[in-house]
Order: structure tokens, then sequence, then C-alpha cells
DNA sequence: ATCTGTCAACGAAAAAATTCGTAAAACTTA
DNA sequence: TAAGTTTTACGAATTTTTTCGTTGACAGAT
């Protein structure tokens, strides 16, 4: 019954993460809408994946509720960050600020989210201290 | 006989990819000694793996040379730069600032990448005005 | 209790990514 | 040129991810 747990949320797994970082514990059907707003699965098709995703450890069920109860298993923050380490070292040999700086090149970034940065980078080295 | 290009490259293909931007363009064999520095794949596996990539159009092979020489399509800043705003849009809803906090959250980063990314920053904003 | 619509489980198909076996083609060199 | 080695092509098997159809369970209304 369990199954390997990936090291990293496939594609659609992220997305479906995503919509219950952002709702909260939620039922298939609640996933599903947010799911249909981009694209069209039926709705067993996004069941599968809830299932899936809990075999795997991804999500955890509440089968006391009708209709069941989904939750992930990890929070936001702690599954960005293995995210974004998982790239840093397939794409940038592990090299932080070469990632930054891959970032920052995007063309989207203003002149704000750089002051933005700045700030975080500060905090971040006064709780260093 | 032309295949898909996919919006990013695959872990497999990522990991090709990192042994020509290292070797510069390179035979299948030379790819396939690297590889096998961290697993142990067929021969006839990395060929295959070539062989897809340059159907998708991630390399570009050069029929004239025997053995075969094969050269990342894309440059690796390029790639790169890809890989991140994919993963920034992905996991971050396109946010560069929460980005980059989830790379200094790693807990490798050291003071010295710390100050070498103030610096980049620095730099890049030179570079704007 | 029966009907009706929602919810859940299940197996399996389809798609995508990775792996490999085999044999033909090209090159070496004896 | 013939034997031996390396390189290439090809087709197919495997594995993982994503999708779906179908069936049975469940809850509320009649």
């Amino acid at each position: 019954m369990a199954r390997k747990a990936s090291s990293q949320p496939t594609e659609v797994e992220l997305e479906i993460l995503n919509v219950l970082w952002e709702l909260g514990p939620s039922t298939v059907n609640q996933i599903h809408e947010v799911l249909k707003k981009h694209r069209e699965p039926g709705l067993s098709t996004t069941l599968k994946m809830v299932q899936v995703m809990t075999e795997k450890g991804l999500l955890i069920k509440d089968d006391q509720q009708r209709p069941q109860i989904f939750r992930p298993a990890m929070s936001q923050t702690r599954a960005q960050a293995g995210l974004v380490d998982d790239l840093m070292q397939r794409a940038f040999g592990g090299a932080v600020d070469r990632l930054v700086m891959a970032a920052l090149e995007s063309k989207k970034v203003s002149s704000k989210d750089l002051q933005q940065i700045k700030k975080l980078i500060a905090d971040f080295e006064g709780e260093r201290k």
C-alpha cells in the first residue's frame, strides 16, 4: 500500500499542494474546483492524484470526516526549501549565489523586488548573529 | 522524427546538459564516461537519451565528425534562467523575493555566500541604471 | 425502504521518461 | 580484405506519472 515517496513532488502534485496551502484542509471536490480553473481534469483524475499522494505520504487524510479532508504533510515553506535546494543541486552544482543571480536575471524582477530582497538579506543576517 | 520540445529538461536530460556545458562538445562515449561516475547506465541508454534530446532540439549533432559530436542547443545561463523561472512560477506564484528567501534558508548558505549575493545585487543595480 | 446524487475505491489505459538488448554500420588494424 | 572493436540505429521493455471509466458505498430526500 505504501508507495515510494519521490524526492520532490511532480508537476501535478505541486499544483495540488499549492491549492491546499492556499485553501487549507479541503475535500477532493474543493481541490477539483480550483484545478478546473486552469485545466479540465475529470473528477476521478483529481481523486486518484490525491489518493496517490496520500500513499506517498505527501498528503494526510482525515477519514473521520465525511467527505474526507486532506491536508499537506509538510509546510509550504519546507517544501519550497526542498524544491529550491533540489534545483540548486541539479542545475547550479549547489551554488546558492549563482541560483540567486539567475533569479535576478529574470525579466520580471522590479526595482521594488530588489529592495525587498536586500531587506530580506539584511534581516537574515541579523538573525544569524 | 521531430519530437515535442518539452518546456524544461527532465532530470536525466539536465544531467547530460551539465556534462556538455562542462566538457564542451563531446561524443556519446565521453558523456557516458562522466555519467558512470554517479550511476551505471548502459552505453545504449546514454546513447538513446542523447538521440532523444537531439530530436527534441535540446542538443545539436555534428554528423560530419566520426564519432558524432553533440553540443547543447542553448547556453547554460539561458537554461538555468528557464529552470529558475519555471520553479518560480510553479512553486512561488512568480514571486522572486520569496524564491530568493527560500534559497537563503538553505542550511548551506555561508556568510561568504551572503556577501557574494549582496555584491551581485549591487552590481545588478548598477547595470540597471 | 427506495431513490438520487455525491463520494470513494479500484483497476486499468495512456502518456512520458528511462532503460536496455540486439544487430547493422563504420572504423581500425593486422 | 577480414577480423575485431567502436559507434549508431532501432525497437521494445520498464518505470513513473497522469488520466479515466466503472462500480460500489454513503447520505439525505421522498
